[in-house]
DNA sequence: CGACCACTTGAGCCCTGTCAAATAGCGTGG
DNA sequence: CCACGCTATTTGACAGGGCTCAAGTGGTCG
């Protein structure tokens, strides 16, 4: 595996903002304060469609509710739920997780800053998994009846929709790839190489970060066992290839990586 | 696993009419005989937004490509392709497959008459699988940008188009679930329902058919060798569960298999 | 400082892949 | 219609990667 990006877009973004306001109130999605600021988000490049008009950019903040908290652990929606919204997450990260009748749960994908989550209802009308908050995060709520409706104006807008879509499903073809012909190895190889070049396009450091996930969360995203990830960090460990303490990452030799 | 259905659509549809004619003429999307006859298809039920007016239907028939017909083991488009229609199986069976750079290749999924393939293209604009016929079959082209062109005008064709999107998602979430946690016993089984529901979908047999891939491409499919997915169709047949002559398939005992 | 959780590491086993050989099936050409 | 050659499928024996079980380490938060 080498080719592993996930979003065309490269343009870098300064730091994050720290989320976490404690307060726990503005929960409600129905209670719109008109209003987000796209036009001065730090993740605009990555969650709205370039060369809008300042009248459409103004039209869009109108549509979109404005930002909800969800903390570490707490659920932005679960499988089941009816589908109203998507949401671009503006800060933190999630993991979506499918879960098996007889309960055992998998991840289907890591969601950071910049992602848009919850296209997986708009098939059925119901999400069809839970997205889960692993850090302090905050999501812009973006009405989908709304924006369906703005894109049947606006043509840049609705190929944007259109592109995101399409992403998540080329995003997903890879990952069976990944899950049906990779070794361990190279699945976790994989896994590096990926998030780094996620972290890169946000404007952070590829080759050092922090893993926000669990190694339990990891392998079940790859398919394998804890245990057997913490393995393939070790035995990457011992060859030099990356230097791991915990959840703190560095990436040593990139592309010897690649090559696995 | 057991809910392993495709599509929420059930009309029944009738039989579905033997495609081939052995001329290679009509091969290109451009020459556009105006008019395709969508109004009297079989198919349509599951490739068409419900509840057009005769004058939308009109509109669509007349932005849809003649069909083309793609011999057994022919290729619909390639990898890298550049995107520009999508396709509704109109007759006949396809598989995608991707490509790794060493030459391996995974099938990614099976597509059968009433399936529409090409939206891996929709985000990069290039094609990001292979789309490869698996017997003598049948695709109306439809010009996606046409298509996206009539969307902002028609709301019903709007939604049916992002439903089918979503639909993909959602199919290959069910894959990745499938691939990550499953053993290769509940892979076949889970993958002789999925065809069994969709066969009865299209108003055929749910219990009795005819495989048209191979064991290497189902292997291929569901992550694991020929070998084992031989082993598997010998287990149930011994089972009870099935019975198979080769390609040929009876489910003798769904509720056991649904049950693995 | 202690409890808890995440992580690491080891030992042994099992499922599935690998390799190999036999059989069945299918299309082609005579 | 049959023989031939090819490919697809089945089946067996064996090996190995990854899973299971288990113990021990480390880090974090009261």
């Amino acid at each position: 595996m080498s080719d592993v990006a996930e979003y065309p877009e490269t343009m870098p973004v300064g730091h994050v903002p720290a989320p976490v306001s404690r307060d726990t109130a503005a929960f409600t999605a129905a209670t719109a304060h008109p209003g987000a600021q796209c036009s001065s988000c730090a993740m605009q490049s990555l969650c709205m469609p370039q060369g809008l008009t300042a009248a459409e950019m103004e039209r869009m903040e109108a549509l979109i509710c404005p930002s909800r908290t969800i903390r570490n652990g707490e659920t932005l929606y679960r499988a089941g739920d009816s589908f109203q919204s998507i949401y671009a997450v503006r800060a933190g990260s999630f993991k979506t997780i499918v879960m098996h009748r007889d309960g055992r749960e998998q991840v289907t994908g890591f969601h950071l800053a910049g992602d848009v989550l919850g296209l997986d209802g708009v098939c059925s009308g119901k999400h069809s998994c839970d997205a889960i908050a692993i850090e302090d995060s905050k999501v812009c709520i973006i009405p989908f009846h709304l924006l369906e409706a703005m894109c049947r104006e606006v043509k840049a807008l609705q190929q944007h929709v259109h592109r995101m879509m399409g992403n998540e499903i080329v995003r997903e073809a890879r990952l069976m790839m990944l899950l049906g012909t990779m070794s361990a190895d190279q699945r976790v190889a994989a896994f590096l190489l990926n998030l780094s070049g996620r972290l890169k396009t946000r404007g952070y450091s590829p080759a050092e970060f922090h893993l926000r996930m669990t190694r339990e969360e990891i392998g079940s995203y790859l398919g394998m066992k804890l245990e057997t990830v913490s393995r393939m960090f070790s035995r990457f460990q011992k060859d030099g290839l990356v230097d791991t303490h915990g959840k703190q990452i560095r990436i040593l030799d990139i592309d010897a990586l690649a090559r696995i």
